[in-house]
DNA sequence: GCGACGCAATTTGAATACAAAATACAGTTA
DNA sequence: TAACTGTATTTTGTATTCAAATTGCGTCGC
């Protein structure tokens, strides 16, 4: 078995269909493909996803859990609708995680993760400014699991993300304006460098501002809808 | 239908199976009547709760998005063994949300709510004079559930109360010292007090404190197995 | 005797079938 | 015509069945 280039040899991995379907499903629901407020139909996204009602109910439940539909009992599933007041529920939550993801990250990251977050920053600010929204969202995405993982718990970054999806689906709509984007792009540049100086309360403070200031941008579009 | 003493008139309340199923299961983990590790035999126990293998199967997989039991593709669940790492890892997150409960609550609770959470404070106080254990423990739990409802912000006390199972069941099994149940008193008082007040960074500081001290006491017993 | 292999039994994942409840709709009556 | 009632249809919740993977055990070879 001395062969070149041998592959890592891991463990080939299986997605039972409910992860797979939570995955879709979510994404649907954060792009807004599955609009908020809609109700979801087991037959016809069975049938969409080529899968029984079985694994798909446990994902419609797993989803459920994570706050992004609400399941009646006997009455079906609905995508939770997007209201100011959830978010305003969800932000402070969401808040203190983001604030003890930089307390960590500042003091756990590996230099090569933070070389790597530096890395993804700088590449980001390219796709900025060629003003390429699609790669700009995935790097955002990137960079804040870049965080997550590097503050190096486990525990931590599940419960963000999943309260994050919450977040993330207001925004995806309220489409990001050009002064947003160039602040945005600001708050980024100063928390990148509060973690390469690894100073811990500055770091936390930035990211729990920078969610704020999202929050902001989010109402501000949430209010010139109605 | 103008009758005395008329009803408050509220739907009836409908549990699916699966919801009941996962308090149950959730009460074994925690009251280690599912001890750490053990794999969970899905036929036995459908078995003994008279329901089928569909519902029970979404309760343990809502279980296991809660962190109390693990699924491995084809090989079954079992429930999370309890490792200091797992405790130091739920810590910090769970103090955040602690934190943040203390914070809000300080400052959203109602009058009538700091009163409720004082009664039961008193309530629980004699309970530790007759040094009634179990009766402690419910008060206990009831205090901190009535501080989450005084923050007003169900995201939050969701969250929070997801990431206390896991230390609830640690908790549970290392059986409270005399001390520490002496200091745990103090610290209740303490922080009823701010609660009174209305000092929230007190309260949020003291409400985090509690849960170090608590943590502290677990890896003691912990160390004590080992 | 020890270990590898192959088969049977068990267990898990997913699909289907059945039961119960909700919704839609038509007929009836005021 | 408008509202109510009863029935048919659809949808949801749970049970059962089927297929695939894993585990346990016995046999064979060394």
């Amino acid at each position: 078995m001395n062969m070149p280039e041998a592959p890592p040899l891991r463990p080939i991995e299986r997605v039972p269909l409910r992860a797979s379907l939570v995955d879709a499903l979510r994404q649907m629901i954060v792009e807004g493909s599955l609009p908020a407020g809609e109700k979801i139909n087991e037959r016809a996204l069975c049938e969409v996803f080529g899968v029984s009602r079985t694994p798909f109910r446990e994902a419609v439940n797993l989803l459920a859990a994570e706050g992004l539909v609400n399941v009646t009992p006997h009455r079906g599933a609905a995508v939770t609708p997007i209201t100011l007041a959830e978010l305003e529920e969800v932000f402070p939550v969401l808040g203190a995680l983001e604030a003890l993801t930089g307390e960590l990250a500042a003091r756990m990251a590996t230099d090569a993760q933070i070389a790597e977050i530096e890395a993804l920053h700088r590449e980001m600010m390219s796709c900025y400014e060629a003003r390429d929204r699609a790669a700009y969202f995935q790097l955002n995405e990137a960079i804040h699991g870049a965080l997550y993982k590097a503050a190096g718990n486990p525990t931590l970054s599940r419960t963000a993300l999943s309260l994050g999806f919450r977040l993330r689906r207001a925004r995806y709509q309220a489409n990001l304006t050009e002064t947003r984007w160039a602040a945005a792009m600001a708050e980024h540049e100063a928390f990148t460098e509060a973690l390469k100086k690894r100073d811990a309360p500055l770091l936390a403070r930035l990211l729990r501002e920078h969610l704020e200031n999202k929050l902001a941008a989010v109402r501000l579009a949430l209010a010139d809808e109605a």
